[in-house]
Formats: structure tokens, C-alpha cells, sequence
DNA sequence: TATTAGCACTCATAAAACATGAGTGCTAAA
DNA sequence: TTTAGCACTCATGTTTTATGAGTGCTAATA
């Protein structure tokens, strides 16, 4: 599904099939039992007709490829971030269809009703639940839904609260300090006549017109319209901010963070939020899931961490999601996770915007 | 400042001047430095005029009082939760000043523009700051403010966006189903009878009256009322779940907390936002600052930390705050930071109010 | 009577010594 | 090319042995 650390090594040829079912077996029992594995396990554990010396040997070549280490003389084998990275991007495979998910997803499917934040709150949760790791779900850069309504409220003399509406009923507000009174039965007749002239506009064309508009006015609701202005651009910037975590002491759970400095810089980069919002959105280039592991991970708080991304559309615009977990996951479930979730989404979105457009 | 646990225990009078002095300097030791103080340090770093076989006496005697605790025969002294008890209710005295704050309030005062929710969030991370703890601010139950305007929004046949402004400039919303269709026309007409109904009302007031135009209503716009009704009775419970959680990884830090167990159960509380609110919630009885020591508190989960609460007042609303933290605290600090947060939420709160009422 | 010096005793903690066994790499035979 | 065999390594666990901080108690002292 990932390709960008593929891409350059071709390391598909330099593998007998023998060796790759080898590899495969470590990783597949590193990643269940955490253990290192010696060749006696292999033996017991997996078909292959061959000795523990044979294995040894193959081990030993895997090791010497860079896919597997050794944590000192005397143990097993385990993964390197390179043997995982070959194990997920040419040993296993995936299906699509989950029925092992359909218990869960009538509960997703009652998310639907429900306000757009608390159903990627939900979502991080639902994630967290469904791969025993922390479920991330970044807010697209830009709410869903096209311009339906614009209401000012004047509260004070000077201070208006701005509302937005999309068609979608997502509600986006913001006060602002006009510098001298104005009526609230003139922001009334401002409110709408922004009405008629950005009906059915998407956000950033919005923001485009309203821009225009400025430019135009001569007189009258100068002021008005630059406050608008800025208003939209401030909503844009809060609303994209927003992350939901789910399951973040799960994190806990995993044997591998034994180490309490370890756990501290994870949460630590939890509380980070505009990072971790950098890191998923950077992530995403285009569709499907894109896997990082440990080393590979662009911050260096989560260099123990593996990432599993996907995104997930609300109409125009495209929001993140993920699961982030120790090195040692179960990366065909997790992926799968990841993408059903970033399908779901998808879909009660849509389903969303569907009903908002013809209102 | 908490009178609750002190109330039917008269300890005041069993302890002389001296004993209390004594406790008083093991647990100002224990505080800092988290190691059992023996009568060795006692005597070099305070300043009775006795030698260090005096002191194992007193420290005999407090033991037996169950002010101290020993964790091992050949060990030092350690303050019980009953012996912090006595410290912060008749030992330790608070004053209000705080001028090594006001660096920090600059910062805060800033806030004053944001929306109640950021501010909230901000608050949260403030009394971590200030506190090296974690911080929590819970919503109120009732937003602040007065009954400002309603407006409705078709999003499409069935589907109404119904949106309540008070005159603070707090926006909540939500989408209903009708089960008819219903103009935008009757939308606003309805919107304006309502603004004339309910205007300066406080929110339970605008509920309890929606309620009576309700019983009152003979056609016409019943099944519009019905609804509007249930919405305000679903934002009330959705706004009243809002709790936030500043530097909870600062929990990580104390080194208390060496036990895994311990920090993963702590988390898993954090996670269960409902529990915290109710303790929270419940903790707060009347005005003034509450301190929960260890086994005190209510939640089992909680019983390694204590817990500092507060309140404020949004309003006639009123919201609580606090600090999480290892038994072993500052409490004196702890304190007067979280009265200090509560009072400077309070005034910001009460500016925007102001700022409401005259509108 | 209250305080203190002195001393035997306790026990957590750290270091050292030792045993165990899982798992390896290598060699030589099959 | 595979495998049996064996010496070797080294993490882990256990036991042993100091060390010393700190106590409680007793008897001397002010």
C-alpha cells in the first residue's frame, strides 16, 4: 500500500522464497509472542522441513541482509525497522472486507446523527478500540460543506459575533471589535445580502469572494466586509487545529514502553498537537495507507513508535487519521483498521454532505 | 480552606507547639526531597535546639498519633495522608498575592478574547504550568449568559440547524429532524416571535418557558417548539460534558509514580471524562478551595493522588477546576495556584458578561 | 523530669559470586 | 546442501555478603 521507502530498494530479487518464508515466520512470531526467536522455536512452530542448523543459517544470512538483529550472542532473532519494512510492503497481504469489524460497525454507523467533532472524537475511539493502540484523527484544513448562512449577532455596541452555516450544519463562530456601533438591523441587511451572493460557494471560494468584495466596496459596509474576512481566515486556522486523540493509555499496555522515559515523550508529543497534526498531514501524500516505522518516523520523540495513516475525505476536503503503536504491532490488522476507518468516515461524511445539498 | 475531613477530628489541641513544629519540618522535607527524613536530617537542616535521640522521641510519638509512617524499621519518617491532613489544615497558612504569577497572567489575560472553550483548554495547561501537575477545568453545567437570539436554518426538507446565542457570544447548536417540511419563511418567523419570548432571560429560564409555550401552543408551530425544546435540553447535557485536561504527561514526571500499573490506571481515569466530572463536581460543595489526600478521594483509581479543586463562576453557572498530582505535592503551592486560576477565570468570565449585559 | 549519649539491632540496598540454560557459530560428517 | 554435535557466550536469576542509615532502648546527665 506504501510505497516510498520501496521505491528505491530492490530488494524483492535478492530473497529465495525460503529465506522470505523465514523472515516471515520471525517477524510473524516476534510480532505475537515480543519474544526473540531462536531457531529451536522455528522448528517447532512452523512447517519447514529443515533443521535448527539450516534455519540458524538462513537467520544468519537474514541478519547479515539487515533484515533481523540480535539483541546479543546468545538469544533470537528479531526485526530490524528494515525487516518490518520488507515484511509490510512484500510478504503480506491484504483483504478488504473485515467481517470481523461489522459487530462494531453498527455502533459507528450511530455516530451519524451526531455533531461533526464528536464524531471524529468517536472515530479516534473507534480506532483505538479496533487496533489496541492510540487512535489519532486530524480535522480536514477546511470544514466540509458549502456556504449556507452567514448571522450577525451584535452582543455590544462594538462586538459582533459572527456565525457561519454550511449546508452541512456545521456552525463556526467568532467575535469580532467593529470600531464603531453598528444597528443590528443593518447586519441584518448585510447578513443578506452576503446570503445571495455566496450561496453554494465552497469555503475557500468564500474566502475568495469575500476578498473580492472588499475590493469592490467603495463605502458602506467597508469595515464590515474586513472583518468578515478575517473572521473566515481565523476560523479556518482554529478549525483546522483540531485533533482528537482516543486511547492514549493503551499506549501503556504495550510491553515494549517498559521504559517510563519513553512514555513520558510520548505523551509529551500527544500534548504537542500542532506537531502531531504536522506529522499526519505531512504524511498523506496521496490515497491509501502509508506505514512508518520506528526509525522512519519524522520525529524523533516517536522513533519507538510505528504510524499507521490514512485519510479520509468530507467532501472537497481531506482529513487525516491514524493509529500510532509500538514498532512491534500487527501491522496487517492495524493497516486494516485503518483503512475500514478512513472508509467509514468517508462514507457517514458523504452521506452528510449528500443530505446538505439540496437543501 | 477545607473544613469537610477536619471537621470531627479535634487534633489542634493534642499537639504541643513543638511536635507540630516537627511534623511540620519532616513533611516540608518530605515534600522536597521525597526521601524519609530520619532525626539526623532534622537536625542539620532545622533549627531546634535538640538532639537527634529527642527528636526519634517525637517522632515515636506522632507515629503513634498516625501523623507519621515508617517504611521499614531502619528508615526515616514519612507523613501519612491523615498527617498531611493536619499540615494543611492547622499547620500551613495561605496568603492571596501572588507576585511570582504575574509574569504568567499576561499570558493569560491574553486569553480574554478566545472563545470560552480555548479558554478553558488554556486554563487547563495554565494550572499545569503553574502547578507542574495536571490541570482540569470542567465546564459549567448551564453556559454563561443570557437568552440573545435564535436563529433556524433549513438544510434540507426534513433537516433544521437550530442555533442559540447567548449574550456572551456562546453559540451552540444542533441539527433536528422535523418530520414535515418546513419553509425558511416560517423558520424566521418563528425565530423572531422567539427572540421577543425569551429575550434576557438566563437558559434554564428560556428552557422552563419553551416549555410552557409549549403546553400553551394549541397548533401552529408545536411540533417547531417541541423540538427547539428538546435541543436545548441535548445541548445542556453536551455543553455540561466538556472537561479539559492540561499536562497529564506531568504526572510521568513525579517520581512517585515508578509503578507502570499505577500511571496506566491514572490515564485510563483521564480517559473517562464522565468520572471526572462527577468528581470533580462533587467535590466542589461551596465556595473556597477543596484538597483531597490520596486514600480521601472518592475514585479508587485516584487513591495515589491527591486532588486540589475549585470552582468559578461563569455567571450564575458555575464551573470547577483543579490539580492532579502524587500525594507528595506542594500543597501550599498547589493551592494558591489553583484559588489563583479560579478567582482570574472567574474575572474573565464575569468581564465578558459585563460586556453581554448592556447590549 | 526532661534530655542526651551510647549502643545493639534491623533491614533495605548494592555489590559480588555463582549457576542456569537458551541460543548461537562453527566444524565435520552424511 | 543439509545436519548432527559441541564448545562458547551471555542475559537472567539466585544466593551470599557487605554496608550503613536509622531506629529503639537504656542508662547517665542536667
Amino acid at each position: 500500500m506504501s510505497a516510498k521507502h520501496s521505491i528505491n530498494q530492490v530488494y524483492s530479487m535478492d530473497l529465495s522464497e525460503r529465506s522470505r518464508k523465514v523472515l516471515q515466520a520471525v517477524i510473524d512470531s516476534y510480532i505475537e509472542t515480543g519474544l526473540p526467536v531462536g531457531s529451536a522455536v522455528l522448528v517447532k512452530k512452523y512447517e519447514f522441513n529443515l533443521s535448527s542448523a539450516t534455519l540458524r543459517n538462513i537467520m544468519a544470512e537474514l541478519e547479515e541482509l539487515g533484515y533481523l538483529t540480535h539483541p546479543h550472542t546468545s538469544a533470537g532473532r528479531m526485526p530490524t525497522d528494515r525487516g518490518y519494512r520488507y515484511y509490510i510492503d512484500t510478504i503480506i497481504s491484504f483483504e478488504r472486507e473485515q467481517p470481523s469489524f461489522s459487530g462494531e460497525l453498527a455502533q459507528a454507523e450511530a455516530l451519524q446523527s451526531g455533531e461533526i467533532h464528536q464524531l471524529m472524537e468517536e472515530a479516534s475511539q473507534f480506532l483505538a478500540r479496533l487496533s489496541h493502540h492510540a487512535g489519532v484523527v486530524v480535522a480536514p484544513a477546511e470544514p466540509e460543506g458549502l456556504y449556507r448562512h452567514i448571522e450577525f449577532v451584535r452582543l455590544r455596541g462594538n462586538e459582533v459575533l459572527i456565525i457561519f452555516v454550511t449546508n452541512t450544519g456545521a456552525v463556526m463562530n467568532k467575535i469580532v471589535d467593529m470600531d464603531e456601533a453598528i444597528s443590528q438591523h443593518d447586519l441584518n441587511a448585510f447578513s443578506g445580502y452576503l446570503d445571495e451572493e455566496l450561496e453554494y460557494r465552497t469555503l475557500p471560494e468564500v474566502r475568495q469572494r469575500l476578498l473580492e468584495l472588499l475590493r469592490e466596496e467603495k463605502a458602506g459596509f467597508l469595515k464590515l466586509f474586513e472583518r468578515a474576512y478575517r473572521a473566515s481566515q481565523e476560523i479556518r486556522e482554529r478549525e483546522s487545529e483540531k485533533v482528537f486523540i482516543g486511547g492514549a493509555s493503551q499506549i501503556i499496555d504495550s510491553p515494549e514502553f517498559t521504559d517510563i522515559e519513553k512514555i513520558r515523550a510520548l505523551f509529551r508529543a500527544f500534548e504537542d498537537k500542532y506537531k502531531l497534526i504536522k506529522l499526519l498531514d505531512k504524511s498523506v501524500a496521496a490515497q491509501g495507507i502509508k506505514v512508518f516505522i520506528g526509525s522512519e518516523n519524522p520525529y524523533f520523540e516517536m522513533q519507538d513508535c510505528s504510524l499507521v495513516v490514512g485519510s479520509y475525505k468530507a467532501g472537497s476536503a481531506i482529513g487525516t487519521l491514524g493509529v500510532i503503536g509500538p514498532v512491534r504491532m500487527h501491522y496487517k490488522q492495524v493497516i486494516q483498521v485503518v483503512d475500514y476507518t478512513s472508509r467509514l468516515l468517508s462514507r457517514i461524511l458523504d452521506e452528510r454532505l449528500k443530505k446538505g445539498i439540496d437543501r
